[in-house]
DNA sequence: CGCCTATTTGAAGTTATTCAAGACACGTGG
DNA sequence: CCACGTGTCTTGAATAACTTCAAATAGGCG
């Protein structure tokens, strides 16, 4: 698959590069209008999309790069709820229901993201009921996914969290040709996924490597059994 | 507010019983349309409506009691995301997906359910936008509060978390004319909750009575400084 | 090279869990 | 009415898990 200047301009037109996308139900002329309205803009790392607590008047979606999607608690350590990439979609839970955005977005990876105003999403919920559906298909996974993770964050171990996350990563965002997982991130931002120290993220992934389980190559990590990483995440 | 027999039945036609309703979106026509579609069931304290993984057809809308909602993890301990309770809506996660459902609902007061089929959902959904609206919307809060809450369960200690759920159960379910709080929970529930063990939950409580925070007879609870009890949920 | 930040390690301390045992409450049957 | 059983609640003690603080090391970048 040879990105091409083409498709990256069909991919953002509908944002439709994937096929869970929610643009999916929409007919050829309502993605055209979208292409009317929409902006596309770029940016960098450590970019801030919104902030929470911020209104925003429309949704992003992701094109290219990478984004963390976190919540900040007292003393300003924050937890990151969850990731965006290309073809995933982002702020219309605030469009949706008209309130201040209840998360932060930021870029970890340059990125390059379309904006849809708020308007354009309300008339197509109200003329599409297909994409309403869509949308409302989207929230409920995540929904679930947010449900699952209070289940393993009152229940699991943080070695148990951090072999849970580490499969995520490479599911979610896969491995280079060296095997190494594709995003990078620090081990506090590891830590703040896991919801732990710092300290204890370092600590448990240097057990692992002990366990010959992962291998480290700076902040690379490699999966090197995957098998045994699934049985510490799910301890039956 | 004298309920009366009629009363219960206007609720439940509707279940239109809050303003956050879902069903406020619906027209008169509509609702009448529901109520000879739907069934009305009453429940013990015990009964499951629907067990996790399990398929539903339909939806459920709380007339009278409370249901506990909650995910099962390894060894059987269980999670609690949510209660539902008059004029709450669940199961319609599973519904709108056509997923089996991700929790189990089970019934921790006596309580009177209308189930109301999927079709009529998916039919409201297509033809009445403000409807669909409405449902995203509901979604999208819990989407929040079940974020909310993954920030909390990974950075709070499990006391400010106890004392954040005592709060919670105290502005959902309200007290009674003595003080005490109205929901009936075993302290292995309240643990469920919160995520942590029994133990630690009565050793916590025993530590706020001793700090004459709450007060305890029996398995009721009564908040007795409430504003001290904010400040150990939220130690900024 | 030098500075800054990220990572790693150690040691001490805290928090929370686990296991075991006993107390209490409630309902049932004798 | 009491004895009994069952389940919930409580307490204690030992242990395990995790955090915190401090300090050292390694990497990246101008």
């Amino acid at each position: 698959m040879n990105s091409t200047m083409e498709d990256n301009f069909l991919l953002c037109k509908g944002c439709s590069c994937t096929e869970s996308s929610i643009f999916n139900s929409l007919s050829s002329e309502d993605l055209d209008y979208i292409d009317k309205n929409k902006s596309i803009n770029s940016f960098k790392k450590g970019d801030v999309l919104y902030r929470e607590g911020n209104r925003i008047s429309g949704c992003y979606c992701v094109n290219s790069g990478i984004l963390k999607i976190y919540k900040t608690g007292f003393d300003g350590k924050e937890q990151i709820i969850a990731f965006a990439q290309k073809g995933d979609i982002t702020g219309y839970r605030s469009v949706l229901s008209n309130e201040p955005a209840c998360t932060t977005a930021e870029v970890i990876e340059d990125a390059s993201i379309c904006f849809i105003p708020s308007s354009i999403m309300f008339s197509f919920v109200k003329k599409n009921s297909d994409f309403a559906l869509s949308l409302m298909q989207l929230t409920c996974k995540e929904l679930n996914q947010a449900n699952s993770y209070i289940k393993d964050i009152a229940q699991k171990t943080v070695r148990e969290r951090l072999a849970e996350v580490l499969i995520m990563l490479e599911d979610t965002f896969g491995k280079d040709n060296e095997g190494f997982l594709t995003i990078s991130l620090t081990r506090a931002e590891l830590s703040n996924i896991v919801g732990t120290a710092t300290e204890s993220v370092i600590r448990l992934l240097s057990d692992l490597k002990n366990d010959k389980i992962i291998s480290i190559s700076g902040k690379r990590i490699k999966i090197l059994n995957k098998n045994e990483l699934n049985k510490i995440s799910n301890p039956y």
